[in-house]
DNA sequence: GAGTGGTCTAGACCACCCT
DNA sequence: GGGTGGTCTAGACCACTCA
């Protein structure tokens, strides 16, 4: 790239900095840079690709912000496993009256393969009838059961998950080491449900106890549906924290 | 301040950016820029406060980030009134089914004074007893009562809230106006409950009906709390929507 | 044309972490 | 000591807005 000075691009040009964020994200989509390790440092970055080092410096503030690499001082950027980002805690924002926040156990009741409902299609991006893996899990916090995931992936994108002897607990953790798919964003809708008498003999409450229902997708990097959890929570003695700034 | 090359600061000292960002937070605090004016330049500003104009950029993109300004290129940087923050959706999360978002009008119910109960003083960092303001409030979304709003503010910092003829719709903008009180943080809690008798009335469901309830407190920009506010939502149309990166 | 924010560069010094 | 990110500066050119 011809050396510039000052903000000499054409109009309707992408500003540099998005050149290298857009660059960095396709060199972490194809795991150029595999979680854990560390990145080349700015300058080798912006030697590389032909910019200053404070314009690879903004495109990476960008990806931290993002929680997509990690930066430590003294030391490098870094690609974050799973357990490293926010991601871990991201996701999961059940937190105790007294302010208790942990990631429950989950325990696996039923995992079954089927064809995708038109709802399930629409949400993971299929086709209608597509091969589905459905799971089935309770979570218990404080040794009572609190939590029922019902999730479901394609079973094209996340072929035989649920076949090993043992699920993780940490399913994202495990789509990543697994199968090289990181969760990188989500979308959630809560709402209100009546427990079904199904939910009702999971937890141990009586059926038409409101409960608090997540509907969640979870994406890959480029917005690429990898999972829908739909969750339903006994909020007896646990809330759903949003701080808002 | 002494002119510096690099970063000559001592130990233990906070960077120069942080120190200008609180001053700008101080300054919008007491007001010394009102809400919808426009802000001295960044030139200016660092040439007032002694430091370059990429230092006072950077402070004030944080606060563009934050949402308590707002720039224009070619005009200036602004302290954004109410309605131009994203505080106005900020703070109302409710999406109908068919994706429709809009901030629905609210009727006034009910407005009395009290003393404020053990939760009510301990939300609003209140003592018991101290005079307090409640309101009842029933949001129709589409033309059905959908959210119903329980609200309390202490009668010392928000003194007669309530006993204009007409209440505005928009409270928040309401504070900023009429008391210059602006809202710029929160912390919601999300759970589910059973529709009281009274919940059933005001919204012509039948008891028991499972509810959404958003338990929000509102801060104004030092932390300090301006209103305590229980909303249950008839989640039949509606989700709460949470976008999570 | 004058003033504003937006982008980009080059170079400096610092604190931190490793070996 | 050498490399890394963190902070700060000075100065350039651009696009945008208004008068």
């Amino acid at each position: 790239m011809a050396p510039r000075r000052g903000s000499s691009r054409k109009i309707g040009q992408v500003p540099l900095y998005e050149m290298v964020d857009g660059e960095l994200r396709q060199r972490l989509l194809h795991k150029t840079y595999p979680p854990g390790s560390m990145i080349p440092s700015e300058m080798k970055l912006a030697a590389e690709l032909g910019v200053s080092q404070g314009t690879v410096r903004r495109a990476l503030n960008g990806l931290v912000d993002e929680g997509l690499l990690t930066r430590r001082q003294g030391l490098g950027t870094f690609v974050p496993e799973i357990e490293d980002r926010r991601s871990l805690f991201l996701f999961f924002n059940m937190i105790g009256h007294d302010g208790q926040h942990e990631l429950p156990p989950a325990e696996l009741i039923s995992c079954d393969t089927g064809q995708a409902t038109p709802a399930e299609a629409e949400r993971l991006a299929l086709s209608p009838g597509s091969p589905v893996r459905r799971l089935l899990r309770v979570r218990h916090l404080r040794g009572l059961p609190t939590i029922i995931e019902r999730i479901v992936v394609s079973e094209a994108v996340l072929p035989g998950l649920g076949d090993e002897m043992s699920l993780p607990d940490h399913l994202f953790r495990h789509y990543e080491r697994a199968y090289g798919k990181t969760v990188t964003s989500a979308e959630e809708r809560l709402r209100a449900a009546a427990a079904t008498v199904e939910d009702a003999q999971l937890l141990g409450i009586d059926p038409g106890t409101p409960l608090l229902e997540i509907d969640r997708v979870a994406y890959e990097f480029d917005r690429v549906p990898l999972e829908w959890r739909c969750s339903r929570c006994n909020t007896a003695a646990h809330d759903y924290l949003v701080d808002r700034r």
